[in-house]
DNA sequence: TGCATATATGGCCACGAGGTCATTACAGGC
DNA sequence: GCCTGTAATGACCTCGTGGCCATATATGCA
């Protein structure tokens, strides 16, 4: 472990001298300069960023917050931001709030801790910690939430359009011919603004589709449990659906799944609409239609926010709201004629 | 950002006092510790764990090395290892190498840089930086490598007990009626152990069967193209195999594309055992077999043993091979008489 | 009362890099 | 030969915490 101060004896000049070498090495004689350089490549020196943030009241180091890096969603996000944000020159601390808001708040000490310089947040369907993350910010961290927020979040976010691709994703069935469309996600409610659910409703009210609470697969949470018990009523009203439309991927899998057991078939029986583009999305049979978020765009925007604000100093409110794209595969086709 | 000064200056103690409310508390007076612990609460005070690195000589940072997120037995890992880490107290510092040597040494010296504690590298398939890794242990770095090691690694490691399980593999074909098993995934040469290759052929020779070079999917390198083609050859044989054993999750998905392309049906024309259980292999029709890595123990034994070379301050060579599980769905039975 | 001991608290330095200010040496101009 | 300016180098302080040693007051015991 070799400081500069190693460095410098071997050298056999000062410590300011070798810092001299890495920091403004026009200042040095150019036989210093010389002897210094071959000293740091001798003893393979490091700079000590602990140190170096001490001194400099911040690391080189950007926090992010995820739900659950098993979610292919979180785990493509991570990926395309590490990449960027190494490529800044900063490293990556990573924590996974499991969905809980207690643990949430010790990963946000964690970072406030270790003194991150940005901090991303997928942190997503729990109450947020707004309170500290506002400290946070007061302490010159650079924050953006990513994929979610919560009503009046005071960040800046980049999101995809939810509300316009729900929209979007009706009316491609539509255009089919469907006009009995379930749903299978979060409802929207006075106190929770689900996007999804919102395009959703709109969109029906636009094509004067029939928005009977038979056919809203409401549900609490997003697990493929309750969702399946939910489509599996769904698959046995009177007159089932002839299109469901699932509101992330969670629930596509179990839509899938419990169609495939009730010994249905996709797209001959009923059409399936699917959000996330998933990888088993394709390998199933029939492959899926399915919402794609643009995850790498998203990703790009979060990282240059952040950076935008940590260069400026100053928190900034900028919202981006991302398209998605459709994806088709052959699991909607027009509904067979009753 | 309020530092321990600013909480003995509110409490009106001095501030080795006001250190002493947190480290050792039973030194203090009753309501001295109360004023100190008041004036805590009331600045939200949080320790530097940058100026508590600086002066311990590391941080409560554990580094982790994979190749690339997006792979679910990396995601796995990592949540499994990053769920522990945190337990302990500690945080984790995530790096993907791209499966490039150069970005991999980066890495290394980003977490030199940033002086982890501990070590964890699944690091495989790419030459492996040992000079600037035993640097770090010299260093005081603990390290471990999981799931993949180089011959003659000098740390320690946590693997699956590869040639055991393809052994295995083997002997579940063959006492289904098998005698013509091919199998895709990299092969061992003379610089080169491919423990799975190496367990393939011990069965085979164990059970007598046929090792003709014909049956041998070789690939260079795990991506789905190459595998891809490598079956297409093994099912164009004047008498192709009638079973297929692939060697990773990738050569497991290229196989099955093959085989549906062909038309082919799985398990009455031909059976497809696998390695690694994604998500997808259960998803497919028909649901595959396949080798189950135990990632959760491997994880758990990882950071087991990089927690013991912290507190010993000895690196260890200690090996931990562990089984693989067999998972059976349905995609391997009798062969049919020819 | 005197001295040893325990209790409670504070002063100060180190960790390694970053930056400011100070010092030395040597050149050019008169 | 003296003064000034600049090039080259070094001394020193700062960041916040951890730990060692010192100090001050109270307590116990002969």
């Amino acid at each position: 472990m070799a400081t500069i101060h190693d460095v410098a004896t071997l050298a056999g000049v000062s410590a300011t001298t070798a810092k001299r070498a890495i920091r403004s090495p026009q200042l040095l004689a150019p036989q210093t300069l010389e002897r210094v350089q071959q000293a740091i490549e001798a003893l393979h020196y490091e700079p000590d960023q602990i140190a170096s943030a001490l001194r400099g009241g911040h690391t080189k180091t950007i926090g992010l917050m995820i739900g659950d890096i098993l979610e292919p969603s979180f785990a493509m996000l991570t990926r395309s931001i590490g990449q960027q944000v190494r490529q800044k020159g900063y490293s990556l601390l990573l924590a996974d709030n499991e969905y809980k808001s207690a643990l949430e708040r010790d990963m946000l000490k964690m970072f406030y801790g270790n003194r991150v310089r940005g901090l991303i947040l997928r942190s997503a369907y729990i109450p947020s910690n707004y309170d500290y993350l506002l400290r946070l910010q007061a302490r010159g961290t650079a924050i953006v939430e990513l994929d979610y927020v919560q009503r009046g979040s005071p960040f800046s976010h980049v999101m995809l359009d939810n509300t316009q691709a729900a929209f979007d994703g009706v009316t491609y069935l539509v255009e089919l011919g469907h006009k009995r469309i379930a749903y299978v996600g979060k409802a929207s409610s006075a106190d929770n603004t689900e996007e999804r659910h919102e395009g959703f409703v709109a969109a029906c009210k636009h094509y004067g589709l029939e928005l009977s609470k038979q056919l809203m697969g409401t549900v609490e949470s997003y697990n493929e449990d309750e969702a399946y018990t939910v489509v599996r009523r769904l698959l046995e009203l009177h007159k089932p659906p002839t299109a469901i439309f699932a509101f992330n991927g969670t629930c596509t899998l179990a839509v899938y799944r419990a169609i495939q057991h009730q010994n249905l078939h996709i797209p001959k029986d009923i059409s399936l609409l699917g959000f996330d583009n998933y990888s088993w999305t394709s390998l199933v049979t029939p492959p899926l239609d399915v919402l794609e978020q643009p995850l790498n765009d998203m990703a790009s925007h979060a990282v240059e926010l952040v950076f935008e604000q940590m260069k400026s100093g100053k928190p900034l409110a900028r919202h981006v709201r991302l398209p998605a794209k459709l994806i088709q595969r052959g699991s909607c086709q027009a509904p067979k004629v009753a």
